[in-house]
DNA sequence: AAGCCGTGGAG
DNA sequence: TCTCCAAGGCT
């Protein structure tokens, strides 16, 4: 007892109703598709539109990208997180350049060899770039496939996994590229996670409803706590280090990043900032004003952070182990920065 | 396979 | 204030 195809219903309502307006929605060029989807992974239309449009603007092809310093794509990439997401686009130019012949593969095992180019990414990429037939799998097209198709269970159980998968193939027309964008509107307009606005809804009917997944109750956050240093030279220049590409905040510039037990203050803790200082960065702060305790959200851990400020009177590149590198207070808006630090900055 | 990787809006 | 979650992929 198969419920009908979802296309014949979808894509009049998509012409109807789709969001034809969005900055990628009327391009075929692989390169503009390509970084919308990048950037969209996980992350709101909303949110991703600015960055769409100042990324595009500074590196409008394949051989601007790969041009490019890591540090000024990561620089246009602040603020919109997940940043592996910029080295690999930065390291996928390259490799479309070099091994590519300057276009996107358009065959699908080729496509998922760029880094950051998983199954759903690439599907999207070759519908909407080539005109072919390729199933997405998304979270729109996860939800409004478990809920049509009456799925229970975890969405993401790797039995349902593959069945999703399955059901997206066989429901995907020849119009991949058509489909596949009215999908994600359906989603993110209609069949909304919290409250579906079924009565509204192209597939009411034949969809067995808005049948919920059991939610995998997800692990309590657990809560780190640091203080960062505010290190300003007597010039005015603040001292920022370059954090590692793997981690948090990869290949970005931050404070220096003093993990701390707990809130609790500790009696010594200034004594021990200092001798941090000299022992990691080779500095003699004289140490300044605390700011008040902020929280900051990741992934997988809330960050409860305070700054103290710290003069220093004397400076010089690698006398510690770790390297700072000062900055003018008019620089800092051109750097790639994570969130906090930009608002602390502005 | 499950943990890791950001951020901001919605409720 | 807090949790949830959004055009996922990598290790």
């Amino acid at each position: 007892m198969t419920p009908p195809s979802i296309a014949s219903r979808l894509l009049p309502w998509y012409q109807q109703s789709g969001r034809h307006d969005l900055p990628w929605r009327q391009s075929r060029d692989p390169y503009l598709l390509y970084l919308a989807e990048i950037m969209l992974q996980q992350t709101r239309v909303e949110t991703v539109k600015p960055y769409f449009r100042r990324f595009l603007a500074r590196f409008p092809s394949w051989q601007a990208l790969a041009d490019a310093s890591l540090d000024e794509v990561l620089a246009l990439w602040s603020g919109l997180g997940y940043y592996a997401r910029a080295r690999n686009a930065h390291a996928a130019a390259r490799m479309v350049v070099d091994r590519f012949q300057g276009e996107f593969p358009t065959d699908l095992v080729q496509a998922l060899e760029l880094p950051g180019v998983g199954r759903s990414t690439a599907a999207a990429v070759l519908a909407s770039a080539y005109g072919q037939r390729q199933a997405i799998l998304d979270a729109n097209a996860r939800r409004v496939l478990f809920r049509y198709h009456g799925l229970t269970g975890s969405m993401r159980s790797p039995q349902n996994e593959r069945l999703l998968w399955q059901l997206a193939e066989q429901e995907t027309p020849a119009m991949a590229h058509d489909y596949n964008q009215a999908i994600q509107d359906l989603g993110a307009l209609l069949c909304l996670s919290r409250k579906a606005r079924c009565d509204e809804c192209p597939l009411l009917g034949p969809c067995a409803g808005p049948c919920e997944p059991t939610q995998i109750p997800q692990p309590e956050k657990p809560v780190r706590y640091a203080c960062f240093l505010l290190l300003r030279t007597e010039d005015g220049c603040v001292l920022l280090e370059k954090r590692p590409n793997r981690g948090i905040w990869g290949g970005l510039w931050a404070l220096p990043w003093y993990a701390l037990a707990g809130a609790n203050e500790v009696p010594e803790l200034a004594e021990t900032l200092r001798n941090w200082a000299r022992e990691e960065y080779g500095l003699r702060p004289q140490l300044g004003e605390w700011h008040s305790w902020q929280r900051h959200t990741f992934t997988h851990f809330h960050l409860e952070y305070r700054v103290i400020e710290a003069d220093i009177s004397v400076y010089g590149v690698g006398e510690g182990r770790r390297a700072l590198f000062p900055f003018a207070p008019e620089q800092l808006a051109q750097l790639a920065l994570p969130s906090p630090l930009r608002r602390l900055f502005s």
